[in-house]
RNA sequence: GGGUGGAUUCCCGAGUGGCCAAAGGGGACAGACUGUAAAUCUGUUGGCAUAGCCUUCGGAGGUUCGAAUCCUCCUCCACCCA
């Protein structure tokens, strides 16, 4: 939280007046999907208007094509409009997971932004010196690393900013490597003749491999909309030094809660199972989260199978006698991409059928229905036959 | 406009005539171990029914017995000077 003063003036002020503030949020459909770092300040928003304020949520449908600079090491590919009001679509589908929509002011930045004419835009370009820009250290690292800069990507705080001036925002939302938008919104809307809007950020969330930012990109990233198995599992994954964060960041529970629960489960697993646990609540409901720890035991600890196998069918035309080259048949399953990885995963004893290891790659074997092809450790398909 | 340096396999990056399907790292995958899809260690990582053959080092030609490597042209990119 930054400016507290500004912060607490705007509060006494909407609480004397019984007159709600209104916080924003931008959003930009770069992906079809949101992931649970990028759903922290959602949250957030969520909070503020249970508490009775006015959330207003910005689809990014113009900014998205430009692509936000921050955090990145070199310019983002452009995404062509069509795909960004398809991610759209899906984004505020996602975001009514986590926010109550009918009490929500959704607005696409298009709708001013269209109607600029270059000589607004010029006028926009004009509030910012290249020396401000280039005192963010993403810029300033690129730009000494002699990886290229594009003009546009100049911008993209300066449209942020805009959307502040354009709703009239008291407070913005972002995540912490948002701060240099967050604060051109505050001088943008003071050159408007507003009153500043205050910065408030949320931290960032590694991805699952515990390292990057989760990012859709870097596919380190728990989608908000998975089935409650796969975000245990990947919960799962994290190396333990982030259980704490992910127990703060991505679960509902409170200080006092967490401490409690990582008091009771001294043992590493346990505690990032009831994070686990805590997470997949969030986003499906307390019987699912506890069906998809028992599930993730039943596989990984007693290497069972698990509850649910996809059927994959197999056409009679891929068989010659009943029978079908195991490597083709992982290949079928799509658990590989050529015969020759379906090979190699067969040589380092990766496969089974039934639970039987397999480690001829030039066997031929038998389909018969129903028989459960495992290839590493949490890849299952059940063959069926397609009449 | 002038100059310089680049483009290599999923990514970064070595390689400057044959020992190159191409070092090293990252990522990914597999195995062992166990506490989990943690950590650690080991292995694999272009295709092909694989002792062999085929395709790949920005693009198109050329030199050579042989080219990622040399030559010509082209495309794209960065940096410096104006």
């Amino acid at each position: 939280m930054l400016q507290k003063k500004n912060w607490q003036k705007k509060l006494k002020r909407s609480r004397e007046e019984s007159k709600p503030l209104r916080i924003k949020l931008g959003l930009d459909p770069t992906a079809p999907d949101i992931h649970i770092g990028n759903a922290i300040p959602i949250h957030k928003l969520r909070a503020f208007q249970s508490l009775g304020h006015t959330a207003i949520l910005i689809i990014g449908d113009y900014t998205a094509t430009v692509g936000d600079p921050s955090g990145v090491n070199k310019t983002r590919p452009m995404i062509t409009y069509e795909k960004v009001l398809e991610n759209a679509r899906t984004y505020l589908a996602q975001a009514g997971k986590i926010l109550d929509l009918e009490k929500t002011e959704v607005i696409y930045n298009s709708e001013w932004f269209k109607k600029m004419t270059f000589h607004d835009v010029i006028q926009l370009t004009a509030k910012m010196t290249v020396a401000r820009m280039m005192e963010r250290d993403d810029f300033t690292k690129r730009y000494n690393a002699g990886i290229p800069i594009s003009v546009h990507e100049f911008i993209y705080p300066l449209m942020q900013g805009y959307d502040s001036i354009m709703v009239k925002s008291d407070v913005e939302l972002g995540g912490t490597d948002q701060l240099f938008s967050l604060l051109v919104g505050r001088d943008l809307l003071r050159d408007a003749g507003a009153e500043p809007q205050v910065a408030l950020t949320t931290p960032l969330l590694e991805g699952i491999d515990g390292n990057k930012k989760m990012s859709k990109s870097l596919g380190n990233y728990i989608g908000v909309t998975e089935s409650p198995s796969e975000m245990f599992g990947k919960a799962m994954s994290i190396p333990d030094n982030l259980m704490r964060k992910y127990f703060e960041l991505a679960t509902d529970l409170n200080t006092a809660e967490i401490n409690k629960l990582l008091d009771i489960h001294t043992h590493p697993r346990a505690a990032k199972a009831a994070m686990a646990k805590a997470m997949v609540r969030r986003y499906h409901n307390d019987q699912d989260a506890e069906a998809a720890a028992a599930e993730f035991d039943r596989v990984f600890k007693e290497h069972a199978l698990p509850d649910k196998i996809p059927d994959v069918e197999i056409s009679g035309s891929e068989l010659a006698d009943g029978k079908i080259w195991i490597a083709k048949l992982i290949v079928l399953c799509s658990f590989a991409t050529t015969n020759s990885e379906a090979r190699r995963l067969i040589q380092q004893g990766g496969v089974s059928i039934n639970n039987d290891p397999i480690n001829d790659p030039t066997l031929n074997i038998e389909i018969k229905p129903g028989m459960v092809l495992k290839v590493g450790k949490r890849r299952f398909a059940r063959i069926v036959l397609k009449k």
